[in-house]
DNA sequence: CTGAAAGCGCTTACAG
DNA sequence: CTGAAAGCGCTTACAG
C-alpha cells in the first residue's frame, strides 16, 4: 500500500493505477463500478482492495464526458429564504442522493433572465435533467425543448410545457378558495397577492369564481416575494387605515397568513371571530399555529417523487416524455376561517 | 447559419465547430471564451458571431477534465426547512453565480456518514471548494485535509479545522446570554437546546456561566432538528405539567421561541411580563414577531462573503488558506425578554 | 468475463 | 496574437 501511495508520487490515484494494483484492465475497473454484477467474483474482490489501497477517488468529470451523462441533476428555485418550495425540494435531494445523483442548485430570483441563464449554466454541465419551477421566456422554452436534458417544470401545469410537468391548476385552486369563502358566509374578502404569476392564476381564479357566486368586489393588495411574515405588518395596517370592512384575508401564503393573525391579534382582533385568516401552502407551522391555519395543502413530496421518478425513467431508458402531472389540491378547514 | 445547423446532423455544436466557422482554431475560441481579453478585436468578433450562429453552449465536463477546475463548489447543509442557514446559503449562492461558479447542494441531515457520502461525491465532481457545516469524523477529517479542493467549514470554529474555518464561538455565545439572563434579573431559566453539536456548545456556555454567576441549576428540555415551530407545544406543556418555576425560556432557534410565545399567550400568559422568551439567529421573524423577539444576531451574510472571496483568492492563487475567520454574534434585546 | 483502442470536448504549454 | 498537438481520465463498442 506504502508502494502503491509513493508511485503516484503526489497526484490522485486514476482508474489506470488501480487497474495496475490489480493486474485487470481499467476497462474492467470501470465495468466493477458501473455495474459490479458484471465482473467475476475473484476479480472484484481484487478490484475491491486495490481501491481501497490507493483511496481512489473516481473522477465523474471524465466519466461523465465519456458517457455523456453527468448524474447530475439542476434544480432551479426562486429563493432558499421563506420559501413554499423546501419540502418538495428537500424530497427531491434525498431521492436523487439515494439514486446515485447529485444536484446542482440555482436560485433565479424570479427572474427569467436569470433563470435563462441557469439553464444554460446546466446544460454546459451537462445534467440529466432540469427541475424548473417559475416562468420561462420564450426563447428559454425553445432552449428547453431541444435540450438533451429532461425538462421537468414542477409546482405548475403551463399549457404547452416543453418537457415534462408536474404540479396543479393554480386557477382551480383559486376558484376551489372562493367556494369555501362563500361556503362559510363570509362577505368581504381581502385578496392578497404576491407578484409571481402563479399567485396571480389563484388569485384570478378566486376572482373569478368569486364573482360568478354573486361577490361583492373584493379588496386586494399585493406583496413581494419572498412574502415575509413582515409584510403582513403592512397589509393589516394599510387595510386598518382604508377602512375596509373584510370579514377574511386570503394570504398567498401560510406565512403571509401567521404574520396576519399575529397583527391582528396584538391589534385585539380575535381570529376568526373579528378577522378570519386563510393561507396556502399548508407548511408546518399552518396546523401549529394559534389558531390553526384554513389553507390548501399541495402535496409536495409526492411531486418531488413523481419528477424524480421520470428522470430515473429517462436515465434507464433514454426517452424524453412529454406530458403533464397533475397532483392536484386540497383544501384543509381548520380554525382561522 | 441554416448551413451551420445542418452539417452538426442533430448533435450539439463543439469548440470545433465554432472554430471552423469562425475560421480560426480551437485554442482561440477556447481563449475567447475563457479570457476575451487575449484575442485580437477582429478575431473576437467573428468568434461571437460563430457562437451565436452554432448556438454552442460549451462543456464544462471536458472544460474541467482539461482545466482540472470544475467551477462548481459543494455547499453541505442539514436541512433545507426550518433552516438557520438558508439566508447564507442564498448569499453564496448569489455570490458564486456572480463569479461564474456553480453550486452542488448535498444535505446531511446532521449524519457524519451522509457529510462523507456528500464530500466523496464532491471530490469525484472535482469541486474547487466544499463548503460544511455541522461535525464530521476524523476519517473525513483526514480526507477533507489531503483534498485539493479549499475545504471551508461554516458558522462555527472548530480546534482544529482541516481547512479554511468561517464562524464564530457558540460557547460564548451561550456564555453572552447567561450574562443577559442575569442582567435583567430572570432566575429560573429554562434551557431549550436541539440535538446539534452547535446547540450543544451554546448550551454549555450558558449553564457553565450561569453557574459562575451563582444561578440556581436550570431546568432543561431537548427537541430534535429540524426544531419546528410545533415542537415549542410540547417543550411548553411539559413545563406546564411538570409545574416548572420558570420566568425565562431560552430557546435555539427564533422559530422555537416563536412557538413558545404562540404557545404561552395562547394559555393567556403575556409575553415577557409572565413568561419571558429568547431566541437565536436573529431571523427576519424575529423583528417582526409581537412581542418582537430578544435573539442573538449572526451575520449570515457576511459569513457567505467570507466564505466566497476566500474561494475567489483560491481559484486566483491556487493557495490552501489554513485559518479561522471569527465574525462573532451580537445579542438583540427586544421586547420577548 | 476481459482487454486493446478509440474517442468524449475541452485546455495549455510550446513555438512562432 | 494564433495554431498544432498532446493530454486530462474516463466509457464503450468490438473482439475474443
Amino acid at each position: 500500500m506504502a508502494e502503491v501511495m509513493n508511485e503516484l508520487n503526489g497526484r490522485n490515484p486514476t482508474l489506470d493505477d488501480v487497474a495496475r494494483t490489480a493486474r485487470v484492465s481499467a476497462a474492467t475497473v470501470s465495468r466493477f463500478i458501473n455495474n459490479p454484477a458484471v465482473v467475476a467474483q475473484a476479480t472484484a474482490e481484487r478490484i475491491r482492495e486495490a481501491i481501497a489501497a490507493t483511496g481512489y477517488i473516481p473522477n465523474l468529470l471524465a466519466g461523465g464526458l465519456a458517457s455523456s451523462k453527468s448524474k447530475m441533476v439542476a434544480v432551479l428555485i426562486p429563493h432558499l429564504v421563506d420559501s413554499m418550495f423546501n419540502a418538495t425540494i428537500e424530497t427531491m435531494v434525498d431521492e436523487l442522493s439515494a439514486a446515485g445523483m447529485n444536484v446542482m442548485l440555482g436560485l433565479t430570483g424570479v427572474s427569467t433572465v436569470r433563470t435563462a441563464e441557469l439553464i444554460r449554466a446546466a446544460l454546459s454541465r451537462r445534467v440529466d435533467a432540469i427541475i424548473s419551477t417559475g416562468p420561462l421566456d420564450a426563447a428559454t422554452i425553445e432552449l428547453a425543448r431541444r435540450s438533451p436534458a429532461l425538462f421537468l417544470q414542477v409546482w405548475e401545469l403551463p399549457e404547452d410545457p416543453p418537457g415534462l410537468a408536474v404540479g396543479f391548476s393554480h386557477k382551480d385552486a383559486g376558484r376551489d378558495i372562493a367556494r369555501f369563502v362563500v361556503s362559510r358566509g363570509y362577505r368581504n374578502p381581502h385578496v392578497v397577492t404576491a407578484d409571481g404569476s402563479r399567485a396571480q392564476l389563484r388569485r384570478d381564479g378566486f376572482v373569478e369564481e368569486w364573482r360568478t357566486l354573486g361577490g361583492a368586489e373584493p379588496t386586494e393588495a399585493t406583496v413581494t416575494i419572498p412574502s415575509t411574515f413582515g409584510q403582513a405588518r403592512r397589509v393589516f395596517s394599510d387595510m386598518r387605515r382604508l377602512d375596509y370592512p373584510s370579514d377574511i384575508v386570503i394570504c398567498g401564503s401560510d406565512s403571509l397568513a401567521q404574520g396576519l393573525i399575529v397583527e391582528a391579534q396584538a391589534a385585539g382582533l380575535r381570529v376568526p371571530e373579528d378577522l378570519a385568516v386563510m393561507g396556502f401552502g399548508n407548511s408546518a407551522i399552518a396546523g401549529e399555529m394559534r389558531p390553526t391555519i384554513t389553507t390548501v395543502d399541495i402535496d409536495g413530496a409526492r411531486i418531488a417523487r413523481e419528477a424524480i421518478a421520470a428522470i430515473r425513467r429517462h436515465a434507464a431508458s433514454g426517452e424524453l416524455e412529454h406530458r403533464s402531472i397533475d397532483v392536484s389540491f386540497r383544501l384543509i378547514a381548520r380554525e382561522s376561517a
